[in-house]
RNA sequence: GGCCCGUUGGUGAAGCGGUUUAACACAUAUGCCUUUCACGCAUACAUUCAUGGGUUCAAAUCCCGUACGGGUCACCA
């Protein structure tokens, strides 16, 4: 049978990095037996939708390096592959359910279901539906029908035994059936519930395998009941620990932690993204942290997903960035880093604006930090303590200063180079080397302590701006 | 509260009964390199695997209890 996994948001327009995560785990899994990778929308909620959504998902899965098999914008002979638009499917397959006497109508209003919440709230009881429409007559089924008394459709749960439900990760899970509530399918706007959706078009749509947030691993127990219910092959199962936030606690909006298009915006790269996140809760079985995508594919192993939750860290993933930016070409990391630089160089000329930028590729850590790094270049020359007491520590320092600018005045090709010999005449001179020579000459010229090479930033600086500050 | 799951360092983690004095990586610290600054490189960093007990000649690895953390109990996904 061919392997196929489904990625399944809500065109909420945003992406969490555990969302993502999970993504990844299915594209991998769907490359790695030759299967296929499919989108669904899951869209049963009206009020949570996001107008161009679904377009943010596909850009997003895009940029990851992903190539979705079927879904919304290419449909294959699964379709729809949006919940809303399959509606009909559902109702049919929830009515299929009630004539074989495994779900029932049910009219109870929002405030009988209130008042039944309360009483079990009051003895300290979850709260269970109790069934009681599950008993009504044909006819008066009939008769609240025709009368047009809003309803929904509830699966009749077994009340006493266990129900096994087996994981590719936590193994086998036994769930009471007496906790099980007679969970609604269809609601009464005529849409699925989230869980009813899920197992239809799981199976409609052939998926072999689930991949899914920890939180249902409980619930899977309902899905069960439901695919036993219809008789159909349950697919494999395989529930993946949470991403906790920075501090620990749940990735959230809230508190600000990142979202994939947030880390995009900001300069990460995907494949640096991608391949941080793969391995928090997954690790290959070869030592080795660097993947592109097909290493990736050939090495991934699901029974290796973690069962225990990892904590989101920002310092990793910037190494991850750091490590790929570095390795980009010369050509492609200009193009990409531009896109971040904000300061005005319409007066500067392309070749001085390139070498700016790349005297950092081997720094930067993401995108918008160039604008940094590169600051200095634009501002007025501020000298901080430590620098001005460093200028103060020795005598020879103002000859150091002087003697160069003698120098600079001699130079008539304006390159690093020649700044270099520049420096080294400097030494020869006046006698000095190593910290002595070559600090004096970067706080005179920068006011920082630190910066690229010395005869890059001089360079950079400028000749005139370099005789005006010594 | 009931039920379910988890617990190796600041972080990601390997290990799954004996070549483990717990791999590797990030972070951190120190040093080296570069006549400066970064990059890079090297070294250090858990006497111990939440905790108590048990099984065993031998346990991070198996079993039980406890603690802690998380999840779940909707006409939300």
């Amino acid at each position: 049978m061919k392997v196929r996994t489904r990625f399944a948001p809500s065109p909420t327009g945003f992406m969490h990095l555990g969302n993502l995560r999970t993504a990844i785990f299915e594209y991998l899994l769907a490359r790695k037996y030759d299967g296929d990778f499919i989108l669904r929308i899951e869209d049963t909620d009206k009020s949570r939708q996001v107008d161009g959504a679904i377009e943010f998902i596909y850009k997003t899965l895009e940029l990851c390096g992903f190539k979705i098999d079927e879904g919304p914008m290419n449909e294959k002979e699964y379709g729809p592959y949006i919940q809303s638009e399959r509606k009909e499917i559902y109702k049919k397959y929830a009515l299929d359910l009630v004539e074989k006497g495994k779900a029932y109508y049910c009219f109870c209003t929002e405030e009988e279901l209130e008042e039944m919440r309360n009483k079990a709230n009051m003895r300290k009881r979850p709260f269970l539906y109790d069934g009681r429409c599950s008993k009504l007559s044909k006819e008066k089924i009939q008769e609240n029908l025709d009368k047009g008394i809003p309803y929904v459709i509830r699966q009749k749960m077994p009340k006493t035994g266990v129900t096994i439900v087996e994981d590719e990760i936590y193994g086998k899970i036994k769930i009471d059936n007496s906790i099980l509530d007679d969970q609604i399918l269809l609601k009464s706007d005529g849409y699925p519930t989230y869980n009813f959706a899920n197992v239809i078009d799981d199976h409609l749509m052939a998926i072999t395998h689930v991949i899914r947030g920890k939180e249902y691993l409980d619930q899977t127990a309902k899905y069960n009941l439901l695919y036993d219910a219809f008789a159909w092959e349950k697919p494999k199962y395989i529930h993946v620990a949470m991403v906790l936030g920075e501090d620990g606690t749940k990735l959230s909006k809230r508190n600000g932690d990142a979202s994939f298009m947030d880390l995009y915006d900001a300069g990460y790269l995907p494949e640096a993204i991608v391949n941080y996140l793969v391995l928090l809760g997954w690790s290959p079985e070869v030592n080795q942290e660097i993947f592109t995508m097909p290493e990736l594919i050939a090495n991934f192993n699901e029974k290796r997903i973690s069962k225990s939750s990892s904590q989101y860290d920002l310092k990793k993933l910037q190494w991850f960035n750091h490590h790929y930016i570095s390795k980009m070409e010369k050509d492609t990391y200009l193009n990409w880093v531009k896109k971040y630089l904000e300061y005005d160089v319409s007066d500067k000329t392309e070749k001085w604006v390139n070498h700016l930028l790349l005297i950092y590729q081997n720094t930067l850590n993401y995108g918008q930090e160039i604008n940094d790094l590169v600051a200095n270049f634009f501002k007025e020359i501020e000298v901080d303590q430590e620098a001005q007491e460093f200028m103060e520590s020795d005598a020879i320092i103002k000859d150091v200063i002087k003697a160069f600018k003698e120098e600079v005045l001699k130079i008539e090709d304006w390159c690093p180079e020649n700044i270099s010999k520049a420096i080294n005449n400097v030494k020869e001179n006046v006698g000095v080397k190593g910290k002595l020579l070559y600090m004096p000459i970067r706080i005179q010229a920068s006011g920082l302590m630190h910066g690229p090479e010395l005869a890059d930033t001089l360079y950079l600086i400028g000749k005139e701006k370099i005789l005006a500050r010594f």
